[in-house]
DNA sequence: TTGTACGCGTTATCAA
DNA sequence: TTGATAACGCGTACAA
């Protein structure tokens, strides 16, 4: 009974055969006799050997089997954003085909975590990055630099990488001339994160906004409200919305009609913000959103916001890494927001009663 | 040029170094004069090497960094159900000291991806089984084999795994002793899926019910109604609670004034059937859930549930895990239900008169 | 502080 | 259908 683990090469000295025998019976990519399977197969189980060790498998063979998924976030809120959930649902579907497993990444190693894997020390097959912030292109350069099929969703890599996007810009546009076309002239916005780790306060300076989901949505609403003010919150939760809205009723800033949250659950914060002033949506204030989830405890209240296909957007990823590992070349692929229009939008209190109809 | 990407051999020769030198700057375990350092580092952007290969390091290593965590369902379920992702979120938490990454894995190769990365294939120091159906049972006995950590959330592996546990029997058998001291007699019960790919039906022979959450909560509702009908559903989902609830309220059997389902999800299913029939909920038919989540849309009802502390199994499982890899036992951990009465439970039609108060 | 030498466990390749 | 050989790329005793 010796101390280590038995491999392979035990296995085929006690069944009388070579290595690379014993190999071709546990991977079966070649025809073996059945005596011999059956030989190896005994001389396994005797010896109590479970499989070629994925390790030596994978260095040997190059394929781990594994596609990174790398979050910018804490991987736990990866789970609790419902738009995430729904991605990573899509790309399960997406990279079934494939069989391969999914690892969660961050993408760069934080304080609570400092030795937390990454895509640089992970084996993986392939990459997925999700939101494509100044750390996420870190990463990107050292899995492009080791030839790793990569693909993006919402945000962009260059354009040798393919992206999953969506038409984030003009889509907050249509939502903004909507408002405008309520009479709504003083609004507000409440912005998603502008980096990470960001704690949630006024914006002052849009230069330095490194999520790209974040810049195109606030750029969208900018092409029809210059000087709107931007309150970016530090997550998508509704608790950061409510902090969003108490900042943006409570300031001492002119009275606004409307404000743009940069996602569901912000808005859903926002309108309870509002309430908190005594103010009602939408007669006094309109509130909308982006994503099209289903927040809870919202009714009766049904958003004005942008519908996404997260689901569609993760599978489309899974099958282009998919495509990519099997070595054709992957496309990108942009996704269309659909405009819903629910009851927190309503025309400008000043202009009521010209509006009435 | 060469066809190949560079080594760590390369970069020494490069740098003028030995490997072994050019190794320890990378890894940073022991010390390096700065002027190597600099050396190997410069050499190695110049060959553009980013960083010793994940594959060979773990195998030399014996580490990947890389914990499993087992769904004995379709991936993308695991994502969609609300008590799940809550335990997901726990369980980055417990690893993040660690600093692995979590590898989303399935029980067993399935028909729509034969292929799929199994516990058996997959580079991973440590487990985390989701469930313990038979077929986790399978992938157990190798993961021992092996000698890799394994924890299992809601199963039982055998007495030298450490479980994390919830009193799944006690819990349901509260809410029924809750439903007869309402005085109902005729129970149905909305079961969870008694076995991997279960499609959905009545269960005849209870016998073979191959999920440990299911059986201890079916035998928590048997303590009380020995006799109750059981519907087993194909999932967690509002959509299966509807199927279960028409054929419990549609079928030729006797007028069921309660019915307990063994998820949130089903019981609001189970609702919707009832309103579909015409009955009132809780006037005409009671109806109590499990696991005490927020169910979307379900308002103005309030689940009268068992409130299980979801983030905390996994922050359990997690920091089991941790403490296994770091060579300390781990123990297991049972969690405890809170019951909660909602406003879908009243007393049993029958009785209404003599109970009012 | 640096270098030498070896093996981690497997599988691709090719010849028999 | 099977076997011999040679890497895969790295980490780490141990010696210098």
């Amino acid at each position: 009974m010796s101390t280590r683990r038995a491999t392979i090469s035990d296995v085929a000295r006690e069944a009388g055969v070579s290595p690379s025998t014993a190999s071709v019976v546990f991977s079966g990519k070649a025809p073996v006799s059945e005596t011999t399977r059956v030989r190896v197969t005994e001389a396994a189980a005797a010896l109590g050997y479970t499989g070629p060790d994925p390790r030596a498998a994978s260095l040997r063979s190059g394929r781990s089997g594994i596609v990174g998924v790398v979050f910018e976030e804490h991987l736990g809120t990866a789970f609790l954003d419902p738009v995430q959930t729904l991605m990573m649902d899509g790309l399960a579907d997406g990279v079934a085909e494939l069989g391969a497993g999914l690892l969660l990444l961050r993408d760069a190693p934080h304080a609570d975590a400092p030795r937390a894997a990454t895509l640089t020390t992970a084996p993986v097959d392939a990459a997925v990055l999700i939101g494509c912030s100044g750390n996420l292109r870190e990463s990107l350069a050292a899995v492009k630099a080791r030839g790793i099929p990569v693909v993006v969703i919402e945000g962009d890599a260059g354009a040798d990488v393919p992206r999953i996007g969506l038409d984030n810009r003009e889509a907050q546009r249509q939502v903004a001339s909507h408002l405008r076309s309520l009479g709504h002239e003083r609004v507000a916005i409440a912005a998603l994160p502008v980096r990470s780790g960001w704690r949630g306060a006024w914006l002052d300076d849009e230069i330095d906004i490194r999520i790209d989901v974040t810049r195109d949505r606030l750029a969208g609403a900018r092409d029809v409200f210059s000087d709107a003010p931007v309150f970016a919150a530090a997550g998508s939760f509704i608790d950061e919305g409510l902090i969003a809205g108490r900042a943006i009723f409570s300031s001492a800033m002119p009275q606004v009609t409307a404000v743009i949250a940069q996602s569901d659950l912000l808005a859903a914060g926002v309108i309870r913000a509002a309430q908190e002033s005594g103010l009602r949506v939408p007669e006094d204030v309109s509130v909308t959103g982006f994503d099209g989830i289903v927040v809870d405890g919202l009714a009766p209240f049904e958003l004005t916001t942008l519908v996404q296909p997260a689901t569609e957007k993760g599978r489309a990823a899974g099958r282009a890494v998919t495509a990519m590992l099997k070595g054709v070349p992957a496309a990108s692929v942009n996704f269309t927001c659909e405009f819903r229009e629910g009851n927190t939008t309503a025309a400008a209190p000043d202009e009521r009663g010209a509006r009435v109809d």
